[in-house]
RNA sequence: GGAGGGGUUCCCGAGUGGCUAAAGGGAACAGACUGUAAAUCUGUCGGCGACGCCUUCGGAGGUUCGAAUCCUCCCCCCUCCA
């Protein structure tokens, strides 16, 4: 048995905020005493149920408070879904259907249960109590907060400054955010750093409603392949759990040396140390760096597909990229002959290479169309169609087609 | 309710009657270099079997030989006053 201590360490690591250490070493020792295991919740927007590296880092987080023994309330925090947030920055959203969150739902949990024990994770909706709540419980709500109080909040505070608009309703959410924890009876909440006003306001409340408020540990938000934003979906620098191995490998081998100790520090399970000696081994010439990089996409592609899969796609992504060999993925197409001969240009848009036949004259024109190997560098090029070509746009591109 | 500002190609942003598929920047893509890193250089960046044709500048009409640019109506966004 670990001591409490030790247990902390590994709970707090990468965190930025820990609000505060003291509270929660006390109820790890409650725990621990009484055997009743603490309430530990995120919360999670149901519109988004594809799952990136940047979500995993939150769920590792949730994963090492199960292993310690501790509940997992898996939020979805479907009410707000169902009434749409028309937010200024974000897009607008449209509101969400009940099939839609249950369709979603389902998602998420086929998704986080890559990582997390099914047995010792409930996946809860906050329409479950919020439903239930009467305008009146909602003014009563909104009464033990001041606009004051609101505005410190750093996104209200400077918009507020600059005159620049806030909804009513915004003032909403942290409410209900916070309300949740009243509802679950949290222990812990986890969430990103731009959720720390929101997760605070979990304490205010539960004090309000005379519970013990709970510990709040809030996560570095992970930046996307880009190395400049945040990991999103619409924003497309994201890396999905559910992607193959080959993508995983060869999306965390294309990042930035800069970024990719970013990402040792927030997705890898090495301690502080082991990263700190990667680094120095780079920095000291005894390691180069695309080694290092390796060692990282090896860890973060095995967590998801297992180590095997994981030697399986960095040994394809050295043959494609090093040795310039084909992948072990290409995808095949049969395709139909309607003629001897075909329009180079034409089948690459048939067979989906190319957004359109300009996009094909351009490639063609910029050498980078090859069939069978061969460079192509005539827009009106004839192929013949009998038996199979393989074709190649680009460095990463392929296709092989058999025509039928 | 009143006053003012604005909606341009993925994004930012020029353009106020023809020379404008629309400057410039960013992103992206391709090529060279490389470690599918960074930086740099070059090219492309609405669609089309393509030295031409077609569709774009919030929407719908109109003026004109000709409109992103002028007129009318409408929609949306923002700011200030009340």
């Amino acid at each position: 048995m670990m001591t409490i201590d030790e247990q902390i360490a590994i709970l707090v690591r990468g965190a930025v905020d820990v609000i505060s250490e003291e509270g929660l070493a006390e109820k790890l020792k409650r725990s621990a005493a009484t055997g009743i295991p603490l309430k530990i919740k995120a919360g999670f927007d149901p519109t988004a149920p594809d799952l990136h590296l940047g979500h995993t880092v939150l769920i590792q987080k949730l994963k090492h408070f199960q292993d310690l023994g501790h509940d997992i309330k898996f939020l979805i925090g479907d009410f707000t879904g169902m009434i749409g947030d028309p937010t200024g920055k974000s897009e607008t959203r449209k509101p969400l259907t009940v099939e839609d969150v249950k369709r979603n739902a389902e998602t998420y949990k086929e998704q986080i249960f890559k990582i997390l024990d099914p047995e010792k994770t409930e996946v809860v909706f906050n329409s479950h109590w919020l439903e239930k709540m009467t305008s009146f419980d909602f003014i009563k709500l909104a009464s033990q907060l001041t606009v004051a109080r609101m505005l410190e909040r750093e996104d209200f505070k400077e918009r507020f400054e600059n005159n620049r608009p806030i909804s009513i309703h915004e003032f909403l959410y942290p409410l209900i955010q916070g309300y949740d924890s009243v509802a679950l009876h949290a222990d812990v909440e986890l969430g990103g750093t731009d959720q720390l006003f929101n997760v605070l306001m979990g304490r205010t409340l539960q004090k309000v409603w005379g519970q013990e408020p709970q510990t709040v540990l809030t996560m570095p938000l992970l930046e996307g392949l880009d190395g400049i934003n945040k990991m999103s979906k619409s924003l497309g620098n994201y890396i999905g759990i559910t992607e193959s191995a080959n993508d995983i490998y060869g999306k965390i081998l294309s990042v930035s040396d800069a970024l990719m100790f970013r990402y040792y520090e927030l997705l890898s399970d090495l301690s502080a140390a082991e990263i700190e000696s990667l680094a120095t081994e780079m920095t000291e010439g005894r390691m180069h760096p695309k080694a290092v990089k390796q060692q990282l996409a090896r860890e973060i592609t095995g967590r998801f597909h297992g180590t095997d899969a994981a030697s399986a796609a960095e040994e394809n992504f050295d043959n494609v990229f090093r040795n310039h060999d084909l992948p072990d993925d290409i995808q095949e197409i049969k395709y139909p002959v309607e003629g001897p001969m075909i329009w180079l240009p034409k089948l690459l848009v048939e067979v989906d290479l190319v957004k359109g036949t300009g996009e094909a004259r351009r490639m063609i024109s910029q050498n980078a169309v090859t069939v069978d190997g061969e460079k192509v560098t005539d827009q009106d090029y004839e192929l013949k169609t009998v038996g199979q070509v393989l074709l190649k746009v680009g460095k990463r591109r392929f296709c092989r087609v058999s025509f039928t």
